[in-house]
DNA sequence: CTGAAAGCGCTTACAG
DNA sequence: CTGAAAGCGCTTACAG
């Protein structure tokens, strides 16, 4: 014998998704009496509200969140695009944009273009579901600009001079304050290990290079392929392999900086007592190390207040748009520990 | 004398943001020519295009997301929850859930609720954008649970039996090989090292006070407040100041470890030598200190990749939806490095 | 090359 | 307590 007959048949959603019509013709109700089932809304008996909700159940109905978006307007949402997460400085960027964020408001979309399988896809993706963009862009700035299309974007840290609102990050006064540092402690032969093809330089090394060379020194340059502790360590044992004379290294970030102190540990070098060593960023990270690592510091807040200020300037309207340029500076501190 | 008289006089948007209409309106076209301008396709004059393109410049123009949303159907969005980007171990939880994510073509929408001012209006938040939302949710699991609504979740390390997916991280057979390596070298006096109020400790740390219990071992419960490297090396100089016997530390993560190591070459204790320390969590942090850490190692690629299918197959009606449970269990595997 | 019509899925007043 | 109507902003066929 079959149960008590239905009503209505509840189907899972024939093609694709169920949505309110669905719902509300096979509770037998208005498309509004769904809304406040759903919803938790006032005005419906508690008798219907339990069928419309056993109905939706049923269908695996779930509000779409273009439908609401566009009747409700939506929450405002930041775009974050990093390179690596598992580089400690990025979440650390990220903590700041998030908490800044958070205060204001306005929620965080992250993507991680480094560990993305297709880049531009996911730089595009980012950009659909975004009111706005901030990030480090690299190389790519050009073309993901074009991906972008409407929605503003705040480049950190840019590679050249940007068509766009940029937060630079400059290190040429923290580069001359460390190698005077240098030269106060009696420093004659220093490295600077970079991260960067063999026959590249990138921008902060050849600043530091240069602000060496300017004090009589004839700096080493080595190149570095990955910005990690594995290359920073490798690189330190080839550099003392070679058996030339060293008394400082300079990496072009702490991470790489961290690598070298462990080579150097393992190699029975003292730091700073034979070679004194530098990192850049400022990572919290450095200060549980030993010897503690002296660094470059990035005060990664006021980054992510001056993005944050010029993203929301543009889309106030406060600020000039596309076209004209705006930027702010944030420049690095020398960060003195005991490593150098 | 005025400029030569415009056809149209474009304002910025007058109440709120310009829409397609007032585009459309003040460039003298239809709709469908702004579409075809803004998104590049063909079917469209250049004279044209250029005379929208500008219009759009000038009222700000930018199409919404939901509007576009709604009819495209948008994207897959998933929702990530997280404690504490500032603690290493989340960026490389996170890393993992980006990677898999995007090689599905995912998109990632990350929330920290430890950095949010107000964690449950981020929580909403994420719900109302994303269709599913895997995370850690602590104590506030059920709450959040209908702050999403019908957005289905997956809990990580859930706390308690779940009513939703869950993807279980359990220690108990990494501690129980933990405690017979400890039993292996000799320990006589182990502190087991908790991240918790001092009335309060948490299962881990009780899973390890038992096990060594079951060894005749009459382990010391110490109670840290915070999770932090910090923490980790002011409860270990408080320990060492007891004048107790001690010859280990187990600490409750990584992190509160590294701290523990820290405080240990401050105060001239040796390691392993005098005390045997052990984190949780299995940072590659753990490697770049001296000694290196030896630790209960999470694979969080195995994590991620449990919740990423429980979530997707959620929502693709394959698995047993909220009411029903399902779970999955990924151990902990006890590390060998230096410091144990 | 351009436009009038229909519709995506939802919520917000407004009536009853 | 419930429903019929209007509209959010966009794109997708379909005509011209």
């Amino acid at each position: 014998m079959a149960g008590p007959p239905r009503l209505t048949d509840p189907v899972p959603a024939p093609g694709g998704r169920a949505t309110i019509i669905d719902v509300a013709a096979a509770a037998g109700v208005s498309r509004q009496t769904v809304t406040r089932a759903m919803n938790g809304m006032p005005g419906i008996s508690a008798t219907t509200k339990d069928r419309v909700l056993a109905v939706a159940e049923q269908l695996r109905y779930r509000p779409s969140r273009f439908g609401r978006g566009l009747v409700t307007g939506g929450d405002h949402q930041l775009g974050l695009v990093v390179n690596d997460l598992r580089n400690p400085y990025t979440p650390q960027l990220a903590a700041s944009v998030f908490q800044l964020a958070a205060e204001q408001g306005w929620n965080v979309m992250l993507a991680d273009v480094d560990l993305a399988s297709d880049p531009d896809r996911m730089v595009t993706a980012l950009g659909a579901q975004t009111d706005v963009v901030i990030g480090y862009f690299g190389s790519s700035r050009d073309r993901w600009r074009d991906l972008l299309g409407t929605v503003p974007m705040v480049e950190l840290d840019p590679m050249t001079d940007p068509p766009t609102a940029a937060v630079w990050i400059d290190p040429a006064e923290g580069i001359e304050v460390l190698a005077d540092h240098l030269v106060a402690t009696g420093v004659r032969h220093p490295v600077v290990l970079d991260n960067s093809a063999p026959d590249v330089t990138s921008a902060r090394a050849a600043l530091m290079a240069d602000a060496l060379r300017r004090r009589g020194y004839l700096p080493d340059l080595v190149h570095g392929l990955h910005g990690t502790a594995e290359c920073g360590a490798e690189e330190t044992v080839r550099i003392l392999g070679r058996k030339r004379r060293l008394d400082a290294i300079v990496a072009f970030n702490d991470v790489m900086a961290l690598g070298v102190l462990q080579a150097c540990r393992r190699e029975g070098v003292d730091v700073p007592g034979d070679v004194r060593v530098v990192g850049v960023d400022g990572l919290p990270l450095g200060a549980l190390v030993s010897p503690t690592l002296t660094t470059l510091a990035v005060d990664v807040d006021a980054v992510a207040r001056e993005a944050l200020d010029l993203a929301l300037g543009m889309l106030a309207g406060e600020l000039p748009r596309s076209g004209a340029t705006v930027q702010r500076t944030v420049r690095h501190r020398l960060l003195l520990r005991e490593s150098a």
